[in-house]
DNA sequence: CGACACATGTAACACGTTACATGATTTG
DNA sequence: CAAATCATGTAACGTGTTACATGTGTCG
């Protein structure tokens, strides 16, 4: 979501490639950097939809402006207006991963389950301490980004345990050895 | 992550094109459908990288069978042991439109958290209910699926609910009607 | 001078998504 | 028979990601 981030920098006013970037990355913190290529490309893609517009030439720092058209304008303003739906996100590649685990030979889902939780909880002190350091800076935006993945953190630990308990609760079926077995046969 | 999803699914045996979507969708439910096509492109992707081999002719039931190779059964465990990275993850559209709130003048960002509030308590009815139903089919898989969700809708829940204590503790400077007469700067 | 940051852009690729085309088989 | 489902595939598009190419300016 690239696209609808420049189109509502682009709102604040005028800017041009590279200041974009920046203020993208100012916004979001560290936490996801942007390749500077990609701005270009997404200007372009922009420009070509009518919700951009850019100054053809240069100025004299050799920097090209870009402003939003009444088109961009509308669209930023869909945006902040539309929820963002939860069938419309990217399948969640940990769930998917887990839910497979849970019937695939040879693999055993509660060293799956572990192995993901310890990285979670890495991850979360990592945020915990980024939070510190912009406690200072008191930059809005990026802490209230930093809390989001603090927060989906959180949940995703309390889900690992939550499939701990599940896991453990119902299938003796399930163990690695019968899987084993069982995963000759299905190979071959 | 359709990829290693196909991957994980041919390593409980061989299966044709069909048949893995059908698979696919009974482990993660009607949760996030699969398109068919897409099945066919990955799984054609998946061989020219030599990690699955498929049975050049199909049968006498029209049907091409894929199994995984070597190198494939290797790339299923490698997904299996290695934690998913939040570094790996794409952007968050949400955080990102909040923070993006926060800045943009003529958006009022206490209206965009009372938005997608909104529509998350529904989603989140939403999955509760499908959960009741889910629960008697006893879909191992499906449940954890939906149970990450509903997870991750109660995270966001409380996220909204902090970003508003938040902006509304701090600034009396940032108010919709500021923005309004602030925008007509910024624009022209 | 040489290295580095600024600034613009292009090319190639991966992945997901949709729509379409084709044929066989089943079923009302 | 006609419609739906099964089954395979292709083509086109949107987006994201990386790597590369090019040139300017700055600073040790």
């Amino acid at each position: 979501m690239v696209r609808n981030g420049l189109l509502a920098l682009l709102a604040r006013g005028p800017m041009y490639g590279y200041q974009l970037r920046h203020e993208f990355e100012a916004s979001t913190g560290a936490t996801w950097p942007l390749n500077v290529g990609q701005v270009y490309s997404t200007l372009s893609r922009l420009e070509r939809d009518g919700l951009v517009a850019g100054d053809g030439a240069p100025d004299t720092d050799g920097r090209v402006t870009y402003r939003l058209t009444d088109s961009g304008r509308a669209e930023v303003a869909r945006w902040f207006t539309t929820p963002v739906m939860r069938e419309g996100r990217p399948r969640d590649e940990l769930a998917i991963k887990i839910a497979m685990a849970l019937t695939t030979p040879g693999v055993d889902p509660h060293a799956v389950v572990q192995t993901q939780r310890t990285a979670t909880l890495r991850s979360l002190q990592d945020l915990t301490r980024l939070k510190a350091s912009a406690d200072e800076v008191a930059d809005q935006a990026w802490l209230l980004v930093l809390e989001s993945m603090l927060f989906q953190a959180e949940a995703e630990v309390r889900w690992l345990d939550h499939c701990e308990t599940r896991m453990t609760a119902l299938p003796a079926q399930r163990t690695a050895a019968a899987d084993a077995a069982r995963s000759e046969e299905a190979v071959r």
